[in-house]
DNA sequence: CTGCTAATGCAAAAGCTTCTCATCTCCACC
DNA sequence: GGTGGAGATGAGAAGCTTTTGCATTAGCAG
């Protein structure tokens, strides 16, 4: 399926800036990128977008289910294209990397957690914080 | 123990705003407070205080292990005084209302997926988001 | 009591995100 | 193809939370 597709299929009008930021996002599958991130990225493709576009098209994409939006520690949120999969985060504090995974007994628990209190979920998040391997093996 | 023993235990000073500022944490255990919240408090007890100054002894509280910052969605910041039994959140989306719970299972889950990938935990939060009874109830 | 260091208040500033509004673009319809 | 109008965009201003600079004040060791 086309991007334009993609977009036209979650509602959205198939403009420029929606398929830029789409394409960098794409780009970066492996990244979890900021508006800012995204905004340089535009820039270095010459692309005239500004940053206020660039909130506006990612939080429309969050509402389509295109990506998923995360609040690291840091006061800001960084963004990753949902490819359907939910998966948890693990972030090394001393180099920023940031590692998925997805653990089936845990995501039970948090049903089972919910249920019991009579909560109904509609999202959740779970971030684990450490130091990477590499960097313990810097520290020495 | 007093506050003030609290306070120079921690390696600070007992000043009168940070002696107010854990007063009103311990008033409201069960809140989550923003730092704006602490500084109303503050004025309604008729203190001069900054809202730098609550910030400031916030994140000295935090460094000390007094209390636990949060970040719930809203790109803000939430404290609590950290009782010493590590909890996790669950919030209701509708009414904001906060519940805290406690699983081992999946602490130790976290344990694991941490070790299997090499890194050293320093940290970790869990939030589910869903609706609560009350706000459930009231959807008809 | 006294003096030095650390803490505070205020205001300004920084960082992220949203809003305003005039202009421009997409696209259904002709 | 053209074209009109709803919706999208860009630029800058503004909003919010949080941090910082600096002159002043307060805690506390001696």
């Amino acid at each position: 399926m086309t991007q334009t597709q993609d977009l036209k299929k979650a509602g959205l009008k198939a403009t420029v800036p929606r398929l830029k930021i789409l394409e960098i996002l794409e780009n970066n599958r492996d990244q979890h990128m900021r508006a800012e991130d995204v905004y340089k990225a535009l820039l270095e493709s010459n692309e005239d977008i500004g940053l206020a576009t660039v909130y506006r098209v990612l939080t429309q994409f969050e509402a389509a289910g295109l990506v998923a939006r995360h609040h690291f520690e840091g006061g800001y949120s960084v963004f990753e294209l949902d490819h359907g999969v939910h998966h948890d985060h693990m972030l090394c504090t001393s180099c920023g990397s940031v590692e998925e995974f997805v653990d089936e007994t845990i995501e039970e628990r948090q049903r089972v957690i919910a249920a019991n209190a009579g909560y109904r979920i509609t999202d959740h998040s779970l971030y684990i914080y450490g130091i990477c391997p590499a960097c313990q093996a810097q520290e020495k």
